[in-house]
DNA sequence: AGCAATATATGAAGCGCTTCAAGCATGACC
DNA sequence: GGTCATGCTTGAAGCGCTTCATATATTGCT
């Protein structure tokens, strides 16, 4: 292959300028039609591609591209296998869409990760559920950022939710339902198989995430306005990926039998305890009561429908992508959240009886 | 916000020269640590964003990206809420996982996207189902790319499938359940509502796409073996959203009532039949058998699980990442079909009884 | 201690493009 | 026909970085 055509080359060939050349590509209003079409000619004659992009970026153009840094402990497959994400980044496109701006999406394990966020051209980076060491790498490189579900400080854009309220609002739905004896599945970040904490262990300390915190927290300060507690519940703690959900929603069946409400921090990982409930003969709502989180779009067609906690996900992602394009100064937002009642939670099978759980 | 650092302000600050800073970044063994130790002080102290990747770009670089063109007719949230892209895209993304490279999604409609594959930094493209326009596009920006689904002659590279010999399987497999009265579920490029073609009309001029052309006359070519013809076929064109493959799948039901087996070109519409005739209170497949094409994810997940003919759509999006990331001599590929049979076809109501559709 | 051999550092030359002040036609107007 | 605006064109100056030939330290060895 020799050496590519630049501009240069046309301009010489079409006896102009260089900034003549440019100008017929980039400002054909202010360049003469004759002079404009033999620039072109040349273009066409010597099969030249065009201004190459990387001259005009070095030149303080915009990227015209936002870039996209997944949960750090998946990659970009796994990412697209998660309804979650999914979600979150159809959100990210719609808005992107809406502006004519490109996606990239980061791609890369350990180091290579950070050595692809400090060589990308884009002009800023969203941050979904991205690990700390992402978050400085994303930081190095002076240009905008948001940074999802998790608080990073007054200089950062931020989206979250109301995760606490959203936790609390759906123990306490399932508690005006009769229900008293809870499970909870939790999430559990890193990949791995499924953890179960029987009742009576400390709960706050178990997750490491922000996000999971508060939703443990509003778990527990719901139960206690029943006068429960978080200590009497069992808890699971699953991966978010199909395989390991299912797997924790078996655990927990079998560890904690005696739930008649669970309380899952995912959709996910609640659809598939619908689905192990399904296997083990168990009725949905009659025998066992399942509220999710993030009402994704598979929670509205499963049978029953998931009763579930909703986050704005779209709406998330397109103002995450807006904060970014926009760059205004740094923002803190949250989002809110709210209860929808579907097929998967229902009364408690007899009167509200005995205490505890598991 | 004032001037940005660049690398010769941490010369300077460093007392290096230009050289020795780059090299501090980019060939750290071959500075002397004490030299190093003081050029990243001083990037430290100035706040230095690291070495510019757009300088980097411009000395020939790679940009260690690839572009994806989504279908010309859909935007890129469109795509992502796609079963058939998603599952294309997690190809690509799988292989890009492998090989730590980012994904760039290209965005916008009509000439904001020339533009934008025009400006897009990336080592190549990939065009999935995309127009003539697109392809020009591309094919001016002078870089490897993979055409998917349709020829584009001998010094391009493209993948497609057996398309014309699924189709065939498809039918023959209907036929040999004893099926003669069929309808087909045509998929139609363009947005908009469905349209009915009743039988008796020409229908190979129906479809623009060269991979629904060989579909066509692959089901054809199957039924003649069997005494029967396309012409005695009603046809449903429907976009490949939910709905409006839901809204053809009806229009089908209305007005091809007799019809007992459904031959879909693609996952989507066969599912959107499936959910249709369940609430027609058809049974599937004692009342209507149906067939899809593709072998998405949910084909399998549905109740009954779709017979349908699969693609390697994973392995598609692989190797179109491999081809552009390799850049070997353009090749035309076309990838293996096959039967994948579950409970959405069964034995035809009566014997083989009479011919015809209706 | 002195010299060759090796390891490091330097400075200048671009990479392909855009921009902008300055130059030059062209035509309008008196 | 000469003067002035107007509009198109030019040439040079970078944008931030890497590279490479050249120059300068270091080290090893006798």
């Amino acid at each position: 292959m020799k050496r590519p055509i630049t501009l240069s080359d046309i301009a010489r060939a079409a006896k102009v300028s260089l900034g003549t050349a440019s100008n017929a590509f980039n400002r054909p209003d202010s360049v003469r039609p004759a002079l404009k079409a033999r620039v072109e000619a040349a273009a066409q004659q010597l099969g030249y591609a065009g201004p190459d992009p990387r001259g005009r970026l070095l030149m303080g153009a915009k990227a015209n591209a936002i870039g996209f840094v997944p949960a750090s402990e998946i990659s970009v497959f796994g990412m697209l296998q998660n309804a979650f994400s999914r979600r979150l980044l159809s959100g990210i496109a719609a808005e992107c869409d809406a502006r004519s701006c490109n996606l990239l999406i980061i791609s890369g394990t350990e180091d290579r990760k950070d050595w692809a966020i400090r060589n990308a051209v884009v002009d800023g980076f969203i941050l979904g559920h991205s690990s700390e060491v992402d978050i400085v790498s994303v930081r190095r490189r002076k240009v905008p950022f948001v940074v999802l579900d998790v608080d990073a400080g007054p200089h950062v854009h931020s989206i979250s939710i109301e995760a606490y309220k959203g936790a609390r609002i759906a123990v306490e739905h399932l508690l005006a339902l009769g229900h008293r004896r809870f499970a909870i599945q939790a999430v559990m970040r890193k990949p791995g198989p499924s953890v179960f904490y029987p009742a009576g262990e400390n709960r706050q300390r178990e997750s490491s995430y922000p996000i999971d915190r508060a939703k443990l927290a509003g778990y527990g300060d719901g139960l206690r306005t029943a006068g429960l507690s978080l200590d009497q519940v069992p808890i699971v703690e699953s991966h978010t990926t199909a395989e390991n959900s299912e797997e924790g929603a078996k655990l927990l069946c079998e560890r904690a039998p005696n739930a008649t409400a669970i309380l899952a921090m995912s959709d996910t990982i609640a659809l598939a305890m619908l689905k192990v409930a399904k296997w083990r003969g168990l009725r949905v709502p009659e025998d066992i009561s399942v509220i999710g989180f993030d009402d994704i779009p598979e929670a509205a067609e499963a049978s029953p429908g998931l009763t579930t906690i909703a986050q704005p996900l779209i709406e998330k992602g397109r103002l995450a992508t807006r904060m970014i394009l926009e760059n205004a100064p740094p923002t803190q937002v949250v989002l809110p959240v709210h209860l929808v009642i579907r097929g998967s939670t229902g009364q408690a099978v007899g009167a509200p009886a005995s205490k505890g759980s598991g």
